[in-house]
Parts: structure tokens; sequence; C-alpha cells
DNA sequence: GACAGTGAGACGGTTTCCGTCTTAGTGTCT
DNA sequence: AGACACTAAGACGGAAACCGTCTCACTGTC
């Protein structure tokens, strides 16, 4: 199994990934179509249907599960390392704010379900952001507090997040650190049960 | 409630019009549909249809003979007054190429049909604007060459912008106004067969 | 030769889109 | 008030696009 044949269905699939990307920030998502896709990524769609079965509704979940982790990833790697509960909820919320703000359609493909809007996202897509920042980043808090305390954390500041992002405040700018680090000692830390260790 | 005052049918074409301009620079032909352009410019099918009789082909075909016209007539701005053949030829290589790259969709809404790609630009939607930059400037090279040259010279001058912005040259930039006089002093200018007025 | 992976494209079912038409609502003019 | 012009909203049928599946031929590997 781990010896790679000559053949590389991986390269394949990170084509078809690439031409979603491609093809998403050409024309949006409700104007894909899988030719779209398949032309970009120069494969059959008999290859396309083959990898992910079940069709458009499969790939483009792929493709935002893929997109999610790796959000997560790069942001967790941002937020290794923190000193202090304050200083990793700090770098949390600074880096999600700028990578959303840096890329307007990873927005779209973290929470939206097809057909979808940016809209709607509070309402329905919020739910597995949250879920999954959860399992990413609660790990990274242990050491400073207790897994339940840090859900309900990691909970509200998805919630903060997003709504800032879609739709920013005049007075406060998740993007600039000190503003991020203000707001955490003011609202968030205070509201902590348990005194931090 | 939106009261639209004495609604004037030019302030509804003039809608239309932007609604295509915006759909079209957001999903490009192809993708756009009527009710894409209807959504946009806040006006029901009804009054697409009855303003452009015929639908789609109508309405675009009426988009891209304003935009030649807008096009020509800001380019005759800036030819006017030209002293000289020579300045006048440079002055339309310049604008035009310059128009051309600054303004992507613009090549794409002078030349094509519907349903053509900008690659076939050479081979079909030449023709129109070939004719409409004769009748637009021919007027104007007037007082120094004979009307059947100037229509021959704005031929050949037409076909060789188009094709330099299809596919520049490292030789030569007819964005540059240097680099345009050069190549009309040395291959427009000789060709003619009679000495300028 | 057996085999796995891919390209090309046909096929039927569904959705979307187009263009027309009808109806109702609104503001204007006489 | 009543006639008139214009538009929004949306139903409707036909056409086109799209989706997902499937078959067949081709290619490189074992």
């Amino acid at each position: 199994m781990s010896v790679v044949t000559s053949s590389q269905p991986r390269d394949i699939e990170a084509a078809i990934f690439a031409a979603v990307d491609s093809c998403v920030s050409q024309w949006g998502w409700d104007k894909v179509t899988m030719d779209d896709i398949c032309v970009t990524a120069g494969v059959s769609r008999a290859t396309v249907y083959r990898l992910f079965p079940g069709g458009r509704d499969v790939l483009f979940e792929a493709v935002r599960l893929g997109k999610l982790e790796n959000f997560f990833t790069a942001m967790r790697a941002h937020i290794e390392g923190s000193e202090s509960l304050e200083d990793l909820l700090v770098r949390c919320i600074v880096v999600a704010s700028i990578e959303l703000q840096h890329d307007e359609h990873l927005a779209m493909m973290l929470a939206t379900v097809p057909g979808e809007t940016l809209g709607d996202l509070t309402v329905s897509g919020l739910g597995r952001i949250v879920r999954v920042a959860t399992a990413f980043i609660t790990p990274l808090t242990d050491e400073f507090i207790p897994g339940d305390e840090a859900a309900h954390i990691v909970d509200v500041m998805c919630r903060l997040v997003i709504s800032y992002y879609l739709s920013p405040s005049s007075t406060i700018d998740f993007t600039n650190e000190d503003a991020a680090r203000h707001f955490v000692q003011r609202f968030v830390l205070p509201a902590l049960t348990i005194t931090t260790k």
C-alpha cells in the first residue's frame, strides 16, 4: 500500500482540486460545471466521477474539507508554542481574521453548503466550522484550561471572528494584534470560570 | 418604498447595460443568464425583452455596438487635431492599444459574436471592427489622403493593432508612442501610393 | 496476456434557461 | 374619474445545458 506505483492517482486528485480552486475563483460556486472542472484539470469526466463517487456534491465536499484542514493546520502552526492562553487566543483571532480577509473564497469554501450564499453563513455553515475548529484548537489549550471550558471559548471565538469578518466593525479590527489582545483581555479572559493555570 | 418617479426608459436601458457590464465582468459571457442581468439591473424580465426584442442576442449585440461606439468616439476625441497623417496614425495605434490592454473585456465585447472565444477574433469578429473603425476614422484622414487610400490604411492598421494585442511582440510595443511612430514611419507612410498633402 | 487506470463519448433524467404571454399594480395625463 | 403607458411578477412550453452512469478503446505495467 505504501508502495507508490508509477501512475500516481494523487497527482490527478491534486489536479482536480486545483481545477476546482481555479474554476471557483473564476466563476464562483454556482456557475461552475463539472465539465469546466474536467477541462481545467485536463482530465476525463469518468476519472473525476471515479475518484469522487457521488459527483459534484462529494467532490465539493472533499474540497471544502481539504480547505478546512489546510486552514486549521496552518493556523495551528502559527499558534503552537504560545506561552499563555491570552497569547494563544490572540494569535488565533489575528491569524484567522487575516487569512479570511486575504482569501475571499476561503470563507465561502469553508462554510457554505453548495448553493448557499455567504450571508447564510452565520445560520447553517457555522456549525461545522465550530466543530472543526474545536477539534483542532482545543488540544492546544490543554495546558491552560480544561477541555470543556476550551470548547466553550472556541465556540464563542469562532462566532466572533466570523461575525467581524462578515460585517467589520469600526471599533475593533481583529486583524490587528493589539486590538485583538485588548479584546481578549477585556471580554474573554475575565469570563473564564476557572483561573488559568 | 423605492418610488421611481417619472421612470424614463433611458434610465432602465442604462441600468440594463450596466448590469450586462457588471455580470459579464463577474462571470464572463458564457456564464451570464438573462435572469442574472434582470436581477442585477433590478428590472423585470418582461422589461428587458420589451426593450430588446429578440432577447439575449439582440441585447448583447446592442451592448457590443454601444461599446464599439464609445470606443471609437473616445478615440476620435484623442486623435482630433492631428496635424499630420503620421501623428494621426500614431495616436490611433497608441490609444487603441492602450485601451484594449486596459479593459480586457473590451476586446471580447467589441469583436466576438456570442459563443465565440477571443482566439477566433482574427477570423470572424475582425470584419466588423474594421468596418466600424473605417467609418469613424476615415473622415479624419480626409485632409491628408483620399478616402479609398484611407480605408486601405485603416484596414491594415486594425489588423496590426489587434494582432499585436492578442499576441504581443518583444520587438514592438504599440502602447509606446515612440515605437508606434517608428513603425508608422518605417512601414506605413512609405507604402502610400500618393504623397501626403 | 492479464490488469489497472484513463480518455472519450453516448445515454436518459433532471434542471436550468430562454422567450413569450398574461395579469395586476402604479404613476401620468386629459 | 377614466384612459393610458409602463413595469413587476410569474406561469408556461420548448430548447439547451448539465449531471451521473455506463460502455468501449487505449496505454503502460506486471
